[in-house]
DNA sequence: CACATCACG
DNA sequence: ACGTACGTGATGTGC
């Protein structure tokens, strides 16, 4: 038999300094619990323990050290955003039933060495987890210590027996005692002998194994005279640090290893702790959920026949009316493949109806079905719908514009930095932790054990249904409180003029998709592979080996070692190789230039050539998934692939954007905004200076160089004007003068210059900048001109960068995220003008700033001023929002 | 699965 | 004395 003792204080200050910071959304920090359970649940898969436990300490002085006049709790305080961690893993543990313990007056080392001698008196294995050496000294034929140690973020463990722990210092494992004893322990606050180091303790341990040993002798042993002259005056320090050095073994504590053996976890505590700490990723894992609930929904589908009804072929006729007739909102929710959907008439209470609808058990027209149920003349709801509606629109369902609400959306604006909008979590969140509406009743008793890992066995159909069925009834639960939410943030209008309606804009946009030059794009790749294994060539002749380019790791190693040129930064890993250091190295060494070349080829033909073809479907068209709710700040994301990645900074990545084509007697219709963030800047600050320049339609760059620098506007030079331009995007991000010079290459002094400057032309930049930081720290959020709001809890931090950050981001987001709010509302317009006024063209792409519709090229004209027309007057500002349309054959012909 | 790198706005 | 611009996604390497 085997136990596990786990140092909890030890354990979950590691995970605390390991795992990057992580709050809920209302500003609890969690990440040390994550680390410490992730380390829990990979430890006891490694280890299989038959019984586990977990001690603690107390705050107070501890026995061991009372003794001792010299201590002084002199342990720093934990940082307040770790304290308020501690109590919740408490809770965590005893819902997970480990049983954990803590003694008042007793370190948890105290309590470790007990729990270990007391399992080895009952015959039992003892495995010790912890990241403090002094442990070391427990370590016997049955006790041995996992020595956990966080390098570089990365948690690794080294199991310590009396061989290894031999191996590595030369004694036996107790004498750890004495070498404490020589040396003394600064983080515990004892001396040692004063004058004596590790070095010269570890050479006496090794030698004479114990300090009795050494006094014994004394002053005939082998050592310098100085030495023993430091041991014979510091021997009384000597044996005190002894005392303190050695783990008590027989604290009074009511302990045996029966009691701690595994047992089931309370699930429905841990599955409460679990959605207040929002730890989406373990109820995943561990499939927890609320066991009562799940078997009332069972109970209600089997139990009284008609609460949920599965539909067949024959039904959904007689269905279709009952929804019709019902003239409710109909909630829906399906699986992520769309084969099983779960159907719900109205809110909770007004009907007890759910359908449920399976490919699988569906014996006629899957389509057909589609098409009458999801046409009828009422509200649809449901969750993530842009995806639904793509779905239907594949099977050549109409548009209507009857979707009333998306819960997961609503969710993303209520909260845009959660990562994951999950139905269980929103329901715990704004449906008051209860995640199944009409689900009574309290707990019973898990059947699956937290420990057994996944453990998914085969989880019946009928299971299945329930909680998909559980899952619309969660739905149409969450409606009106989410709504309420909407309302009372003031989001009301960007949700249901912006977002709701985006969803099926972007419906079809995906599902029409971009049409790409599939042989232009196959020669292009042939000639990118040609280029990369010339250069791959010469690489590997400047270098005198062969060796893998794409790994910067062995790249580092040829670069800074064999051919010794001066490495810049480093990594966590080793020497960086990135552009930008390398670039500082053109000229030492011609393998520079190829590495560089090399990298741009490799790029482009993996990425885009290779990565491209692999996505273009059937129809010829790449049809990308546009994510509207993956930003922190508002904007959409692509992906499968990332459409609004294609490059265009250079001539040659620009050759892709001449693959990307129209149909045939078609023309791709590109127009973006000017200097938008700029604007919405001068706009937000009420700057006059840049108010009055975007006005007068002035180069906003030429004007903030002449500012800066303090020339005439026509005397600006190239180089004010491309220096100004650095600061003007340093501006908008939350700038630092180092990065600015980072950036542009000057002195520190130099660009703290350029900002005092700035700041002082444009003084109600000055004042708006420290506004926003002032108002977000106080209201803890910050907001675009439509409300969409992100909070902000880095604001709070006691970590000095972290709080920086909080405070570049509040500067940012209002920015970035009125600019993401102004494109959306445009795209709704555009879609909706282009098909009122009866043209032909549709929106195919949105790249943050820009957007490309393709259209039949005798409306192309037309076509442009729409788009122009409704991007310019998205929404009325300080200043005029310009935006610039083109049209040509291809992306690239039709940027310019 | 994390990291480094690099493509875009 | 700190650590270093905002927001994304895809790829290849290496543990």
């Amino acid at each position: 038999m085997k136990l596990m003792v786990i140092d909890g204080n030890s354990i979950l200050n590691r995970a605390y300094y390991g795992v990057r910071p992580l709050t809920t959304q209302t500003g609890l920090y969690t990440h040390a619990i994550y680390g410490f359970l992730s380390t829990l649940s990979r430890l006891t898969s490694e280890e299989t323990p038959d019984a586990l436990c977990v001690t603690f300490d107390r705050r107070e002085p501890t026995f061991r050290h009372l003794a001792y006049d010299g201590y002084k709790a002199q342990r720093k305080g934990m940082p307040e955003e770790l304290a308020m961690q501690l109590p919740l893993l408490k809770e965590v543990l005893d819902a997970m039933n480990i049983p954990r313990y803590e003694l008042a007056g007793y370190e948890a080392d105290d309590l470790i060495g007990t729990i270990s001698r007391r399992c080895e008196d009952a015959g039992w294995d003892c495995v010790i987890v912890t990241g403090d050496k002094d442990s070391l000294q427990l370590i016997t034929g049955r006790t041995k210590v996992k020595l956990v140690s966080t390098r570089m973020g990365q948690t690794a463990t080294r199991d310590m027996t009396p061989e290894t722990f031999r191996e590595e210092y030369g004694f036996d494992p107790v004498h750890i005692i004495d070498l404490k004893a020589l040396m003394g322990d600064s983080s515990d606050n004892y001396p040692g002998v004063p004058g004596i180091g590790e070095k010269t303790a570890m050479e006496l341990i090794r030698t004479y194994a114990s300090i009795g040993a050494i006094y014994e002798k004394l002053p005939d042993i082998d050592a310098k005279p100085a030495v023993i002259r430091k041991l014979t005056e510091g021997e009384e320090s000597a044996r005190t640090s002894y005392r303190l050095a050695t783990i008590l073994t027989d604290a009074p504590l009511p302990f045996s290893p029966e009691e701690a053996t595994l047992r089931q976890a309370y699930r429905p505590e841990l599955y409460d702790l679990f959605v207040k700490l929002e730890f989406t990723k373990f109820i995943e894992k561990w499939k927890l959920q609320k066991p009562a609930q799940r078997a009332a929904v069972l109970q209600t589908l089997g139990g009284s026949g008609d609460a949920a009804e599965l539909l067949s072929d024959a039904d959904v006729a007689a269905a279709a009316e009952e929804i019709a007739n019902a003239g409710e909102t109909l909630y829906i929710r399906s699986v992520p493949d769309y084969t099983r959907f779960a159907l719900q008439i109205g809110r909770p209470g007004s009907t007890e109806k759910v359908y449920l609808l399976d490919r699988e058990r569906f014996a006629g027209d899957w389509g057909a079905a589609m098409r009458t149920l999801f046409s009828l003349p009422v509200s649809k709801a449901g969750h993530e719908i842009k995806d639904l509606q793509r779905y239907l629109l594949d099977y050549g369902l109409p548009e209507n514009n009857r979707w009333e609400f998306d819960t997961a959306l609503a969710g993303y604006l209520l909260n845009a930095t959660a990562s994951s909008y999950d139905l269980r979590i929103l329901c715990a969140q704004y449906g008051g932790f209860e995640p199944y509406a009409g689900a009574a009743g309290d707990g019973g008793d898990g059947q699956l054990s937290l420990l057994d890992g996944d453990g998914d066995g085969e989880t019946r159909r009928a299971e299945q249904y329930a909680v998909l069925a559980s899952e619309v009834a969660a739905i149409a639960s969450l409606h009106d409180p989410l709504r309420e939410r909407l309302t009372s943030l003031q989001l009301e209008r960007l949700y249901y003029d912006v977002e709701l309606p985006l969803c099926s804009v972007l419906a079809r946009m995906e599902c029409a998709g971009v049409r790409v030059d599939r042989a232009a794009l196959t020669d292009f790749g042939a000639l990118m592979e040609r280029r990369v294994r010339e250069l791959e060539q010469r690489i590997y002749a400047a270098a005198g080996e062969t060796f893998n380019i794409n790994s910067p790791k062995q790249l580092g190693t040829v670069l800074f070692e064999k051919l010794q040129l001066p490495h810049g930064k480093k990594t966590k890993t080793g020497w960086s190789t990135n552009a930008d250091v390398l670039e500082k190295l053109r000229w030492e060494h011609p393998i520079v230039s190829d590495v560089l070349q090399y990298r741009q080829y490799a790029k482009f033909k993996s990425t885009y050539c290779d990565g491209l073809l692999k996505v273009i479907a059937p129809d010829g068209r790449i049809h990308t998934s546009f994510m509207m709710t993956v930003t922190d700040t508002g904007r959409l994301s692509s992906r499968e692939p990332n459409l609004q990645n294609i490059p265009t900074r250079t001539e040659l990545g620009s050759e892709f954007r001449r693959m990307f084509v129209p149909a045939e007697g078609c023309v791709l219709v590109d127009a973006d905004y000017s200097q938008i963030e700029l604007r919405l800047l001068a706009h937000v600050a009420q700057d006059e200076t840049m108010q009055r320049a975007f006005q007068d339609g002035e180069d906003i760059h030429t004007v903030t160089a002449s500012q800066v620098f303090g020339v005439p506007f026509d005397q600006v030079s190239r180089e004010m004007r491309s220096h100004a331009k650095a600061v003007n995007f340093g501006i908008v991000y939350g700038i630092s003068a180092f990065s600015l010079a980072q950036d542009i290459g000057v002195p520190i002094s130099e660009a703290k210059a350029y900002i005092e400057n700035y700041l002082t032309r444009f003084s109600g930049i000055r004042r708006y900048m420290n506004e926003v930081v002032e108002q977000a720290r106080a209201r803890g959020y910050v907001e675009t001109l439509m409300h969409r709001r992100r909070t902000l809890p880095e604001l709070t931090a006691s970590n000095y960068a972290t709080r920086s950050f909080g405070e570049r981001v509040a500067m940012n987001m209002p920015i970035q995220g009125t600019a993401a709010d102004i494109i959306k509302l445009a795209m709704v317009r555009v879609d909706e003008r282009l098909r009122r006024a009866r043209l032909r063209g549709r929106l195919v792409l949105q790249v943050h700033d820009e957007l490309i519709v393709e259209c039949p090229a005798e409306e192309a004209e037309q076509t442009a001023k729409l788009l122009t027309e409704e991007m310019e007057h998205a929404m009325t500002l300080s200043v005029p929002l310009t935006a610039q349309a083109h049209w040509g054959k291809n992306w690239l012909e039709a940027k310019d």
